[in-house]
DNA sequence: CAGTACAAGTGTATGATATACACAGTTTAG
DNA sequence: CTAAACTGTGTATATCATACACTTGTACTG
């Protein structure tokens, strides 16, 4: 029974965050190690079976192939063949597992483009990519991303922003700042697509996801206590309409926007 | 096996979603009507011990104490003093149970501020109070939060946020747009927070856990393949270490400065 | 007023799941 | 050669969600 009441606001900064350097505890300590060590075999004993490796990409198959509720001990390991309790040789636990998975699922972001075209080219690809991955994935949403140690590949990802953000000559807190902003709107402005992609991987059709969503928002039409956001909804269409990719650029580049003012006004 | 390989990005647009008034299948309806109907209780029978409301509030309480995983259908009616199947009277399943505490999480957004402020104002109070509010309740992200139905406390934060960007003069489309950024944001960019306000709800200290979220990030340190974010990560603090809440206004600053520039240009 | 149809809470059963634990077979350091 | 260390297996347990049948109470119907 923890129950803390207080504000999540304390007075912990971006300081304190990103230089603590203290060890972690043990439990967490040893969820991130799967993540980075080498896995150096020890000689003794038969070899193993498979590799750790092994084991994520069969849990990563499950999950795209029947979502994240797949993703049982007992299925990856009928998937390699092998009996329940073999996997727990590779992985402590399953939140371990999905620790690993999390890393692998999202991969590694793309490559720069040959000649830089400049930050807000290169950071909206950036953008479109980790968007495009989300929602080929839609199970990494599922789980608690942030809680999740942060993997090789998660690193990878971003690298990959910090180095054209790079190019607008912003300081090194700015540069973080900036890196928050975009992330955070990409995988907030990706939910509503990811849900998408949710369903369509459980067999749902695009139509009858719309219609259920359309329902909910619908009860908003004729409530007087929503009646702004019901004139939004029911406003005629202003001829062209748009994608959920489009929207998203569209979004995007507002947000790029006002990281450009920001980078002009003070570089 | 509902194997789909196919980019997210398929034709449906905005339009599609907003104006689809389809009848959806019966089992997502059903859900959406409990978070809507108004119970009328028919004649014949013993009366009721409770209400639904009854279950969702001892729902949320368990989340609020001890998390998400508190919440099993045994607690919730031991909390009620009822066995176990008695609240499939009221909610059909889990799942059902999960949409109410989603939307009743939630709760109601702040009422606006006695004087206008201006737009920017507005938003900005709006966003603080929804970072707070999912701070608060940091079980809330742990739940496919766009996938389950939306209900009347969902669509009273929209609101809440339509008044004010209304007053920006903006078409409907284009309010459209810039709710889902500002929502996006917002909830992409509490994440940390959010994980943080978790760990916390768990007994672990804000000490233990910028630990375990630095030692991560750490290991980017001296790996030539993050050069430039560790660069970002390890640069001498600029003076003023921020709070999370502060580095939070700063990006929605910087996101209200890209949405304003638009309104300047449109209108 | 009688009785019956329906509703509410209960008890028990089932199947899925994570995971602890002890074991048997395997390989190699010493 | 032998024992230590490791591998996969089999079995057991605890926790859940949930189906189903049952008992009891209530108020509408005749």
């Amino acid at each position: 029974m923890a129950s803390r009441k207080k504000p999540a606001k304390g007075g912990l900064t971006h300081d304190e965050l990103m230089h603590a350097a203290v060890r972690p505890d043990p439990a967490l300590q040893r969820r991130s190690e799967l993540l980075w060590d080498d896995r150096t075999r020890s000689t003794r004993g038969p070899k193993a079976a498979f590799t750790p490796e092994h084991v994520v990409q069969a849990a990563v198959k499950l999950a795209d192939e029947q979502g994240l509720g797949a993703v049982t001990m007992q299925a990856v390991s009928a998937r390699l063949g092998f009996t329940t309790m073999a996997i727990y040789r590779y992985f402590p636990s399953k939140d371990a597992l999905y620790d690993a998975i999390v890393d692998a699922g999202m991969g590694l972001p793309p490559r720069p483009s040959a000649p830089r075209n400049g930050w807000r080219a290169e950071v909206t690809r950036w953008a479109q990519a980790k968007r495009e991955m989300l929602c080929a994935r839609p199970w990494l949403a599922e789980l608690p991303f942030v809680a999740a140690p942060h993997g090789p590949n998660w690193l990878a990802w971003l690298e990959a922003l910090a180095v054209p953000l790079s190019e607008t000559g912003l300081s090194a807190a700015d540069l973080g700042q900036m890196i928050s902003v975009i992330d955070g709107f990409t995988r907030g402005a990706s939910d509503t697509s990811i849900s998408l992609a949710r369903s369509r991987a459980r067999g749902i059709s695009e139509r009858e996801w719309a219609a259920a969503v359309g329902a909910d928002l619908g009860r908003a039409i004729g409530d007087p206590r929503f009646a702004t956001f019901a004139a939004i909804l029911t406003a005629p269409s202003d001829g062209r309409p748009r994608t959920m990719a489009e929207s998203f650029d569209f979004g995007l580049q507002r947000v790029l926007d006002g990281i450009e003012r920001y980078v002009t006004a003070t570089c």
